[in-house]
DNA sequence: GTATAAGCGAGACGGTACGTCTTGTCTTGGC
DNA sequence: GCCAAGACAAGACGTACCGTCTCGCTTATAC
């Protein structure tokens, strides 16, 4: 995709991945609200050009910093009881959003998408949140036989945690055994 | 803190709307990321020290813009049957997250409030989105005779919706009519 | 000129004052090559806006710090003997376009002009040199009853030495006694 | 200095042709000012590193672009009547100085020496002003008997008229029948 | 009625990130 | 080993906004 032809001094790895792990570390550090491009490159030991050459905005480069972790953290084994592999996806879906740093990036974006498009657009290329629950909701979708879309069950699953910790409430509040079985009645139910 | 004496030029009525006024037509106009506390002061004919008198930051000064706006558009008669109110409930919360010009105002604090904590406690002061449901919710619990505390059906009920909408999915994919019969399945159900 | 209402914050002297004092200082220390705008504002403890707010350019802010140093070390006691005023003047010609400060910003500047239209306005506006030699050049023209103008008289005085200097030929070789008796012999002269 | 073993590829004239008319094309289109290494080497279709192996920095190319053209102009015949071939020498420097490319080029070069060393020696080691007014000059000594050694006499003839135009005044008020006049006079004087 | 106090609009202040630009160097593959 | 291409680190550019400050003016209560 860049640097069709061959020519030219190649693209630097070492380059790219200084930035990427100069993001990761001053998210620890400082914190979302005061990343700028400027201190990333500069903690990156990269000029600031290179930054811009390969990221168009602080939301591309931390969500490249951010997805791979993201992807690890929400990923579970899957495969066993239904109702045991929702209960271990959602708490791995609140451990997520509520402690880990990936998922502190991640509430940043979907907020910064909010207003602003390019960032939802770069959300929408990949929805992260749904793909990982993906395999359990299927699972759960065909042992069911449910008229749900695994669109509606989806936003099922997640929303309501979501909301809660979205809203501020933290991640105490959640039981995750409850909300797994809540909605594997819902979609067992013949009704919906 | 404020003038307790009594002495002194009182506090301008006339200022303080000027500038929620301004703050209203300038998020129609050019959007949330474009708000500014030197553009607001400038759009209401106010010195920038007058915003800052009354209000610490950017959110403050939406937040109290917006809110007089969200609590009118998410208020519903209610008292009917709660089949229906719920109906009305989320059509009117869908329409407020996904069309209104305050809901918008509302997803940038509530981005917003994901990474600063000033805006986090802003919004905590007053459960806006929670309050909104609230008698549709409890109406809708005491029913049924749920065992579901308040705020876990809060979060059922508003959590689906708000995932689609906040993940960028639009309103046009939500069927308010099965959201309101889920949830009310939910609740009925007395293993819940 | 400026701020012509009276309304708002006045000008900061300090703040002037310090930009100044910092680009002589910097101009000594680091040279006209190396004077940034940047460099400058942070060197006076300012904003770098408040710079650009003042001053449009390196070039106008190095003409202000240097003009009145110019001035004062170019301007000559006269009313003595034509012959021994023209020889002081132009001693002093020679020390501040070889050796001064405000002599090296006096022709960084000019060289500037040279491919700089709003440098080339700026130097116009005020002639230094001209101005300079005014007195001791129209105390000559007087007693001699010549038919060159001023402005021919002037370019017949400055010239020679200035070309000297200019094209790096440093001071040494200039014979201001010569220089000064060629002159006015040239002035003296009934057929020009 | 430049390939002395003979080994590698050698030395490409079309490259080094190709940069020097881009340098002099740019200079016409787009002004000294906006001349960069960057520029010249894309107009020129070479690598940037192509440039800088052969000259060190935009004065030096500059200078090799123009150096020619400016000898060119500043020829005169010579060996006819002294006057007359004085005056025809002015009329070109004139020119030279106030409206040709190569003049422009030179105006801004010698700027940059009052305050760039590098370009000061580079300009030192040919003195193409100096070295175009030595056959008239000499021939002016000559038949003069003056004293004035040939430096002096060359910053009396050049250096009026470079004082008109380097201070902003142009070409117009330069009257070169008058001024190879005076010159003439002032080396025929017996006591100079 | 006059002093005191605080709010007001305006706009300059020091600070700092923005995204772009140019510099001179380095690193590819091709000639 | 030169060449075109183009990525690299560095750092200045001029602009924008931040939150604070300093003006003169206005509008209140308190003496």
């Amino acid at each position: 995709m860049v640097d069709e032809s061959g020519r030219g001094r190649p693209r630097s790895e070492s380059a790219r991945t200084a930035v990427l792990h100069a993001v990761d570390d001053l998210l620890v550090e400082i914190g979302y609200a005061a990343l700028t491009m400027k201190g990333i490159a500069e903690r990156a030991g990269v000029g600031r050009q290179t930054v811009y050459r390969w990221w168009s905005n602080k939301a591309e480069v931390l969500y490249e910093a951010s997805a791979i972790d993201a992807g690890r953290e929400l990923s579970v084994p899957g495969g066993g009881d239904p109702h045991e592999d929702l209960k271990t996806y959602l708490d791995a879906l609140v451990a997520f959003l509520s402690r880990s740093h990936a998922g502190t990036a991640y509430r940043a974006l979907m907020g910064e998408a909010q207003h602003d498009a390019d960032v939802a657009a770069l959300l929408a290329s990949r929805d992260i949140l749904g793909e990982s629950a993906a395999a359990v909701v299927e699972a759960a979708r065909n042992a069911s036989g449910t008229a749900l879309s695994s669109e509606q069950a989806t936003a099922l699953l997640i929303g309501p945690p979501l909301f809660h910790i979205l809203s501020g409430r933290g991640a105490d509040g959640i039981d995750t055994e409850q909300l797994a079985e809540r909605f594997l009645r819902t979609l067992n139910h013949p009704g919906t």
